[in-house]
DNA sequence: TATGAATGAGCTTTCATTCAT
DNA sequence: TATGAATGAAAGCTCATTCAT
């Protein structure tokens, strides 16, 4: 019967959601298995059914997290765009998605800016992998730009996809602390688009 | 006696850079108040002598981080340029120095982005205001830029100094694990002064 | 119906059989009833319809060793002989057959001289009768010799048993390490039956 | 100073003292650290500072049973007997000391004979060494008897000297569970002496 | 009857911190 | 002032046993 699997893997969810709240909440150090367990009600033993270890299901909680933050990230298809006004609209809708998701989900924000990555040797070296991930998937869009023209030929698109994350992460970093979450957000989506197409330099003449 | 006053300055000073050494190696939590003191050879009860606890030492060497670094930002004066070219040219100084801090110190780097961020909350805390700190810095230099007329007028500077500033953390995470950290940094000072001032687009018309 | 307790009663033989296995080659105490479970392909659940608890299943695969054990001693007829040369003849078939069942059967020497031994009080305890049955039938072949006169009238029947099968036990030991045990179960029957029957001392003048 | 190096050697010797009388009281696997640490009213955190893990304990427990036990074994010189009586009289001796040994320390016999056997495999290779050293060491004696002539010339002495050890051991275990361990020795030494010189059967014609 | 998911008692081990010397 | 032996809270983890299905 499928049943039977179908409550494992729900239960595994079930695991990894709680283990999320725990980690993102307490910190990943802080918190025991006994908390987990206890956020679901049930016996720790449970917990050693479903997954290895603390750092097992650390990296499936990172990962389920890196793995909604990248679907945002590439929900738009990257060919798509062919000016540069359809482009800046299309980064303003991945920004908007993404300062959207930051803002409304402070725990995933939390988790995987703050509390994983320093978590352990091996968790920084995945959380550097998902960085680096996700600059694949920025630059994706960058080279677009620049065979289609719209952007500068010259574009270092490696790093360049490197520093807009960077700029992404801090829009994370400084929504966590926001006393005003959404009002930030927009001000965010604002200045960031600002810089990434304009720079900050005054207008020519 | 001035003497064992400076004998225990310096001995505290000594503690400092071991647990600095200790902590972004081994990481914050795998290390232990006994690496620190075997790194200089004294008894872990001496350590105690000097320091309240292992979070109190983790705060000294944060902040002597964060200054090292703010040390940094703040060389130049932020109210002397007039010029854009003037104010690129001290920007890209600033960045050089940046970067090459990075490039070369990679255990500053590592433990001011890496180990100490999600060490507790309030670790977490304190690396939320430096990174504040660090972009109240940024700021003042392009409020500097507004006010003399050569940055756009309409720049959200709060916000654009903490992208910036996003950007400058995510150089330092890139060359965290670069092989060739100096061609790296180059890369990073002219992709990075690029985005900043010209933004990603192509020429204007 | 009577197939039903058939079935029942071959289940429980499996499950000693497997229990046998297991606890002889793991040990007992790093064996557990989900090994003795998978040894079977059952589901562990299954196991306590059959058996109170670890401790129980050990108590039956002791017990049926143990009779394995006895039944080699027993085979033969304690009575039968009357002179010393029939009954040195028997005790060297009665050495064959216990030998060759350690030779060949390592694991239930294990079990029983290795493995159960310190399992808990009670089983130490049990294995204490166990060796004290075996001296109760080795007592009796000597008894039987020295009611006959062909044994030495002073004998203290029950150390004397005891310290047989002391060497007895020995033989099992020395044979579970042996690189060819059916070699060394030879060199065994001889010196063994050497040192039984005339001692280690030289020729009498 | 000599004295903190005496004092640690000091507290090294009490927890094995300790850990022996729980080990051969409560048995290995039942025992806990705890229980060693509450035996001497420590900490048990003391207990690592001293000893790897549990195992380490044994280890040095049973190395430490053991050396006491060859000890009394080795007291004699094997090659200074030159005539039967003489050889007899020391054998004697040497069995009085061991099973004066068994009779009194019941707890050293526990914990050699059946407490550590089957702590797990490595041990149970350890005490097959221990056994088989005692085994080398009563062969000692016997190659001597046959150099010398006093004993059987044909003599398998490796084996032999087995088998009287499963004889020592059988006494071992027996004072074990006697109710006048005291009587039983005295026993255990006629009918054991009787056994290996003269073996079993009546007198020769 | 057979199952295996759930459980939690209970163990070993670590390490920040204390304090007598 | 410097030390490191002593400590015990606290955590991760295992596995015999139960019981609803």
């Amino acid at each position: 019967m499928t049943t039977t699997d179908e409550r494992a893997e729900q239960r595994r969810r079930d695991i990894v959601d709680a283990a999320f709240k725990v980690f993102s909440s307490r910190g990943y150090h802080a918190a025991g298995i006994a908390d987990i367990a206890a956020e679901l009600g049930i016996g720790h033993g449970t917990f050693y059914r479903y997954f290895e270890n603390k750092r097992d299901i650390l990296v499936h909680v990172v990962a389920e997290a890196a793995e909604r933050l990248m679907s945002v990230m590439v929900e738009d298809d990257p060919h798509r765009t062919a000016t540069l006004t359809d482009y800046r609209q299309q980064t303003e809708h991945i920004c908007t998605r993404l300062f959207t998701l930051f803002a409304e989900d402070r725990a995933l924000t939390r988790l995987l800016f703050v509390e994983a990555i320093g978590a352990d040797p091996e968790m920084t070296a995945m959380l550097q992998r998902i960085y680096e991930a996700m600059a694949v998937g920025t630059e994706q869009y960058l080279r677009n730009g620049v065979e289609k023209g719209f952007l500068r030929a010259d574009l270092d698109t490696e790093i360049t996809a490197k520093a807009l994350n960077g700029m992404i992460i801090a829009s994370g970093m400084s929504l966590l602390s926001a006393k005003d979450p959404i009002a930030e957000r927009d001000r965010w989506i604002r200045a960031g688009i600002g810089v990434m197409f304009d720079g900050i330099r005054g207008e020519r003449p």
